[in-house]
DNA sequence: GCGGGGTGAGAAAGCGCTTACTCGTGAGCG
DNA sequence: CGCTCACGAGTAAGCGCTTTCTCACCCCGC
């Protein structure tokens, strides 16, 4: 494309104005029979239409459709970090349902900076998005918390869904996860292979995600009468290097009254099971680690990994459907479940 | 928020004549106050504008500005998977890019169906997006490429920008990727480790990369005056999956000759590995492993993996800077790297 | 003191669609 | 055989912006 004689050659797509003229019809009628008001439109017109539009190759344009109709058919996606595997598989969801909707999706990344997560919703105001998805767990207490329930609530009282994923904080709908359930029933799994001497890689403790996980954890183990140490638990971020670097911190500590660690989502894990090896240790056999979510990969590391299965293609899916549910509906949680793998052994 | 009675306590966003307006000015004024036309405005009337427009938090309703404007600041990100690393990580790329530009990215994925991407790049249309980004290798010979084509140039003789990543058929601006030249240098290596026996899991030969890569190792090998039994090159899918299915084929039939296997991407050798493991072989030990790609997951495997880097978010940051270019620019390939792991020790 | 030019605000014409409204036509009814 | 409707095509008024065009005003020079 010439790019300093502009015009040249160019050719701007077909308008439903050319449509219509190309069939001999008014710009209404061409209009119904494109989009199926309900009104209804004369089937030889109709065909007329829709043979022009076919020759033109006409598209509808959808800003302009938006501007008149006074709303877009957008879902706007708000998550920590595109690359993680966490949010890559809630993305795969929220597009692949989009698409039985013919909506159009939108991603953003807050990279887990609670105020660029504001910045980012207040600068999708614009796009009047139908749909805002806030995926990514929020910091408890974060001083911008006022300042987007705010922003949020606004946009609600403007027509538009708010759905988070996994942060039920703010009132708003919410696709739930099982974190608790789904962390007490590992702990019992591991309790039942033989465990005693438990830590944990709790990430941040404030994310509310890693807390839910980690108190269903506690409150598992309590079960057993078994408590924690607090010196076993270890506070780092909630990705792979916090993973690994929370374990290094474990291992220089010694590893003595540990025989498994559970760290809170499986980037960690699997982040501490390099930190394991890299310190001359053999994860599964010097020392268990289960983690928590079910990410596709986790089933190709060695030792494979116990970890309680999340589905997180199905969380995508489930928030657009909450979203565009007449009624709030169905917000129970998604059902986590455990799976026990190689990395944790029965107990001898 | 009450979907039955509609309006109920419903507030529309503020619209430019509501700070026009409130600001005392008229609209033409507000407009150009707050985009900066090349048009100057009182200092005054300025600051009144953008104070009314703060104090109504009016945010610029997008689609009306583009129907304007007559053009859109959407970049439309076409991917096959986005739940697989590969893409996310191009996915990251291209979302941090967008961001610096104020560019808004939408998504969609082809499921790696060629009919669906050519559906997709066809309800695109509809958007009118400044920039369409492919990413995903296509299939050579594919029936629907003329179709692609066509679709393509028109949309930039439209104005629009179209940017391939990792296929240049087509003749648009592409982000190659130095796939055959990686591959060779792995070759080299690999043989300089030693190596002497060797197979490859080649995934979906029509692929272009798939292609690249495995001409480039096969020349890589010739250097050293190796060829490979055709009987040791197995295709399959050109996902985890497919590698594997490929290697569980090689192991049936006995790995007699071959003391490495080269997967063309990352996430077949990711499979491969599994599948050596199921099958009751060490990795590394039993038989070595190579992938391509170096997405962040074969860090954690065990053994890690060797492979060829590929910088995936540069090639997105890169695929977006290409496309807003002037002029085509830049289009030498991103340059590869082997990175020896332990999947591959030198053989002793 | 007066004409000319530059400056910058406002009026208004779009951009490509949707959707009341209007209004002619033919069918159904008494 | 008139009259009322229902039907459906067309007209036109928007939707929220941008941008051209118009025009009032001020400063300058002679």
């Amino acid at each position: 494309m010439p790019e300093n004689i502009p015009d040249e050659g160019r050719t701007t797509p077909a308008t439903l104005e050319d449509v219509a003229r190309a069939a001999g019809v008014s710009l209404a009628t061409a209009s119904r029979s494109l989009n199926g008001s309900n009104r209804t439109v004369n089937e030889t017109y109709r065909t007329r239409v829709l043979d022009a539009a076919a020759r033109l190759n006409y598209s509808p344009n959808l800003s302009a459709q938006a501007v008149a109709r006074g709303s877009t058919m957008t879902v706007a996606l708000v998550v920590a970090d595109i690359s993680d595997p966490y949010f890559s598989s809630i993305a795969a969801g929220v597009v692949a349902e989009a698409d039985r909707e013919r909506m159009i999706v939108t991603m953003a990344a807050s990279e887990r900076d609670p105020q660029r997560e504001l910045d980012i919703v207040r600068t999708l105001r614009g796009q009047r998005p139908k749909v805002i998805i806030l995926a990514g767990s929020r910091r408890e207490g974060d001083p911008t918390e006022a300042a987007l329930r705010r922003e949020l609530d606004d946009y609600e009282r403007a027509g538009g869904r708010v759905v988070l994923i996994s942060r039920n904080e703010l009132g708003f709908r919410t696709v739930t996860i099982d974190n608790a359930p789904g962390a007490e029933a590992l702990a019992t799994s591991l309790v039942g292979l033989g465990y005693r001497g438990f830590a944990v890689l709790i990430g941040n403790r404030e994310l509310k995600t890693a807390a839910d996980r980690y108190e269903g954890f506690v409150a598992g183990l309590a079960q057993s009468g078994i408590r924690i140490d607090p010196d076993h638990v270890v506070r780092s971020a909630f990705t792979r290097d916090g993973g690994y670097d929370g374990m290094r911190q474990l291992v220089s500590r010694g590893l003595d009254d540990i025989d498994v660690v559970f760290a809170v989502n499986d980037v960690m894990a699997v982040g501490a099971l390099s930190a394991l090896r890299d310190a001359g240790l053999n994860p599964g056999v010097d020392v268990a680690i289960a983690g928590f979510d079910d990410i596709p990969t986790v089933q190709d590391v060695w030792p494979t990994l116990t970890t309680v299965r999340v589905p997180l293609v199905d969380v995508g899916r489930k928030a657009l459907r909450i979203a565009l549910a007449d009624r709030p509906g169905d917000e129970s949680p998604v059902a986590t479940e455990v799976v026990v793998r190689d990395s944790t052994p029965p107990v001898r």
